[in-house]
DNA sequence: TGCTTATATAATTATATGCCTATATACTAA
DNA sequence: TTAGTATATAGGCATATAATTATATAAGCA
């Protein structure tokens, strides 16, 4: 740790338990750098609407992401004033980027957060 | 990512939801500073020693961590050569130090690794 | 050899997880 | 108000997880 306070092993914990799922932490990585709505992610995931609502729910509970609506849309971003955040910020780095499912996406005309 | 190849997301996701459980956190969080055999992490954490041997296995199979044998015993260790070596330092290093456990096992007489 | 200690494995049980379908709620627009 | 779209919630089911007890394996030593 260099200069900044170290996080409770329960709270960390806590956070890597959501992150150990290909489907939330796929969705971390993709809101590292584009905010999104559920929508998109069952276009992505291809995965039925609850299921998405399910784990964004989870990661949402604990302040992991939060939430504003805009409009019809519930639109999703990870939460800078989450404890763990420069933890999760870390495991994100280590991880490929998404891009092309947001390319994938636009390709559909299912892109709908504008950032 | 600054120089080193990006790990997969299932690779990640496999190590990560292993280290979501505190016990298990815990015990990495030793390992970062000091290697340990079983039957230190059955004092550590009160805990039966089949359970322990599971959480050590688990973190064992996937190459998370390597064993030695010592005599009488098996000593564990952060293994180096583990693909996602790197995202688990960067975790471990958010994490508190867990020097009070060892501190508590060698005033109990109980340390039996030497480093 | 036989006893002790350390560790692993097997079987069981209770709980957690992740997916689904069905349904409810909330906003937009006609 | 009514229809359509986006999201949330409830309930059910199959599988995964973590703990336990009982037992097996392996090393050290008298």
């Amino acid at each position: 740790m260099i200069a900044k306070e170290a996080i409770s092993i329960d709270k960390a914990a806590t956070a890597l338990k959501l992150m150990g799922d290909k489907t939330r932490l796929t969705m971390l990585r993709i809101l590292a750098d584009h905010d999104c709505c559920v929508c998109e992610f069952v276009e992505i995931f291809d995965m039925s609407q609850p299921s998405v609502s399910q784990h964004v729910r989870k990661m949402k509970d604990i302040g992991m992401i939060k939430e504003q609506r805009r409009g019809q849309w519930i639109v999703y971003s990870l939460n800078e004033a989450f404890e763990s955040y420069d933890m999760i910020q870390s495991v994100l780095h280590h991880l490929p980027v998404q891009e092309h499912h947001l390319e994938e996406l636009i390709k559909k005309g299912k892109r709908i957060s504008c950032e």
